[in-house]
DNA sequence: CATGAATGAGGCTTCATTCAT
DNA sequence: AATGAATGAAGCCTCATTCAT
């Protein structure tokens, strides 16, 4: 005989899943896009189209919220840069392969950027206290290793090549021009989210990185 | 006995300028370590030591002090650059300096860091309407273009690199680092800001730039 | 097989009652511990180890809670006082073994103290809304008025003695010292809830009743 | 030359004080009402007449207003009993004075009571932290002392009684009859603040005490 | 009988800003 | 130039209570 789940106390539970979920999207939007101080626990609500007093229910405060929303948000990366599988490429286009992808991710998610903003003026205060934070290393770093040295030993790479510090420095690259792509914008007084602009920052990043690593 | 005006006067003139850059430079702290929806103007005038209202007195409201706080650290940083000299080295030299000066700068200001954090969380709102918006840009992107079109001749860097895209990514590398140091050094857990590290990191951003522009 | 009812529903009434009286239980330690407004429903809940909702099931809301917990204050005090027997004993000894009764149920029910507190502090209306008020009436006071005629007829007491007003004062003595402890402890700089203290209190306590009646 | 004080500035002043004093009646009034945890903010500020910001200007917060009061309350009493000059009087007529004051202090005040209780629910945690409990001390005592001793050397009063004991009981007789009057006048189904009754009580706790002391 | 989810009203407190001198 | 007093709006959070099973 099958065992029927009553359906009401799914539904429920699927309810209850639900509210956390859309909670958990509707701060991050908020946080995104005026940071832990300026965010509104109100606006959160709204967005989320649920009653205000649920988000303390389910999130303590809007401390605990913040967190909740960053410990998403490093998971979200993370996922995605686990179906990347480098390995399975030569080790120019693993590299140009990260390369693009972090830009792609960064293009489509402005929250990722001002959200690890927010974590960092906040001296990454929420991630230390979240126990996880090791969990949150890239699973891409080992994978980079592996590729920088199968290039080495083909001859394409230089040899001595951090892993660590070539992953920071892709992200960098792109994190910065979008971080800052408004200021940067105001002050050379153009457009660097143009696609034009776009397409030449990419460009540009793999001409940094590959010649860089290239010998 | 005649009492002189004109001494006094000056000198109120001078506590009037001393006023206004005791609360700038306290703003400046405040933006820094807690954003703009952070920042908070009682602790801001407990900072300068100054009543709270003499903020307004001199500033108008919090948006146009933020303003004005933004306005001086590009200032501060632009003059420091004038004083680089960069046309007189050879172009290899020139980029290293750009780079340890960029570095160093970063370091020794890291309220420079998260006020452009700031800025663009407000999408440069305060930039653009700041009407000096294109004397801000960097006095030394010409330069650059300079050091590189020589480099270029001199047989020493490759051509078709754009000194715009460069300066960004010399910044980004710098940027990024140190920006993001707290979730970095949670994530990988390991201290990035220690003096090794930071040794290692100075020497990788040279290595990855000038083999990059290096042929 | 035959599922039998009626054991299940005795045992789902007795259930019910002791869901009750462990909401009761958890109300007057809350109430005695916050007072009325500053308990908390959720807190009770928790005490009782109980759903929230249940309190309502049961009591309707916070006021009506609050009321049951005052009547089975008093039917309690009652309780112990109806033991008492005083009328088997000699005058002076009646008197003494109230004062000691009195002062030994308030010890061991500070929690009665904080009630009463609360309930006059809301001008009794929790009181008077209950319609059995006059059973809560001492049956002690009737007692002590045959003790006090008999203690008269044989020479021993002062005649003249409204036993209500005496047994008001008896009271007092006690009450006034165990309710205001915290505050007479910080004013005379003692702790007059130490057992020297409290000896002294009781034996004092003897003295101004007994030296009053007695002629 | 007689130095004008600003007449602006020290209306100023007394305007702060003027707000500080209405803050603090309105606020000793509204707990005593209501108690700590069921005073409302926003009615003190209302009572008070002024912006309900201005009290956490002056107080910083409800925990260290109701501890202002508290003082001020204290304070009120002992600069009252300060006038009470028992040492002029002959022992029997001090005690009998004592006794009057006390009730009637009690009468005229009845936020005295309820303020005590507030404080000694909260196990007088806001006068442990008032650093001039002590002071709060009564200076009654010492002049009780007195008394008690002259009387004993006159003849008319017993020995060895504890003034603070003394002082307590008659503070007590008053004390619980006033406090408890709401409750007491339901349970015994008479008006306990009637004329009559408040004569009948005063004229007891006369007697109980005087009985007690003389010999 | 029992419970997790949800809510509207309201409470304490904070904030940028202005007043009056 | 400088300041203490004062304010209205709004923010975070809590509370008693109800809903839906």
């Amino acid at each position: 005989m099958v065992r029927e789940t009553s359906p009401a106390s799914e539904e429920r539970l699927r309810d209850a899943d639900r509210s956390q979920a859309s909670i958990l999207a509707a701060a991050r939007d908020e946080f995104a896009e005026f940071g832990l101080a300026g965010a509104r626990m109100d606006r959160i609500a709204e967005r989320a189209g649920l009653n205000k007093r649920l988000i303390y229910y389910y999130f303590e405060d809007k401390e605990k919220l913040f967190q909740a929303v960053l410990e998403q948000t490093y998971r979200d990366i993370r996922e995605e840069e686990m179906k990347l599988r480098l390995a399975d490429l030569d080790p120019p286009t693993a590299v140009r392969r990260l390369i693009e992808f972090t830009w792609d991710y960064y293009l489509r998610h402005p929250e990722f950027i001002t959200l690890l903003n927010s974590a960092n003026l906040h001296r990454a205060r929420h991630l230390a206290e979240s126990k996880r934070a090791r969990e949150l290393n890239s699973p891409v770093i080992e994978t980079l290793a592996t590729v920088l040295e199968r290039g080495r030993r083909e001859g394409t790479f230089r040899g001595g090549v951090d892993p660590v510090q070539l992953y920071v420095s892709i992200a960098a690259l792109a994190y910065f021009y979008l971080s800052n792509s408004h200021t940067l914008s105001a002050i050379f007084g153009r457009d660097l989210l143009a696609p034009k602009a776009r397409a030449e920052r990419l460009s540009h990043m793999n001409e940094v990185i590959l010649g860089y690593l290239t010998r």
